[in-house]
DNA sequence: CGGATTTGACCTGCGC
DNA sequence: GCGCAGGTCAAATCCG
């Protein structure tokens, strides 16, 4: 199946249900749409790469998580602590990319495509 | 059998 | 007012 569909995407602790996938024209890129599966949590998460560059995936969360954190975090017992509050801080649009890490301007909360 | 995933069609919003 | 783009939902199918 992985021929040239969604590459792999992140997985960041969440259980994510796709409902939909699109060729966005505006940017000349794929685009698909995730949902959390979890009850009681609005919490979305968009993901998009390059029709023809593999290595360009960009991963945008979007919502809150407001059913507390997820089913397996990767520390669960420093900072998490298992606080919905914690989850809380997302309250703003989280980008993620899935391979680089902005060596700069950690600031940069806002979305600047390449 | 259940759950997950995929594709298509439909709807809404914005721009011109 | 119409057209285009983006976004969402539903149904069908496949795998475990």
């Amino acid at each position: 199946m992985e021929g040239n569909r969604a590459p792999e995407l992140p997985a960041d602790g969440y259980e994510w249900k796709k409902y939909g996938q699109k060729f966005i024209r505006n940017i000349g890129k794929f685009r698909s749409y995730f949902k959390c599966q979890r009850a009681n949590c609005n919490a979305k998460k968009r993901a998009e790469w390059s029709a023809s560059e593999p290595g360009d995936l960009r991963v945008v969360y979007e919502g809150i998580h407001t059913h507390g954190g997820p089913p397996s975090g990767p520390d669960s017992g420093s900072s998490q602590g298992g606080s919905s509050a914690d989850a809380n801080r997302y309250n703003l649009l989280t980008q993620v990319l899935g391979d680089q890490t902005p060596p700069h301007d950690p600031s940069q909360t806002g979305h600047q495509y390449n």
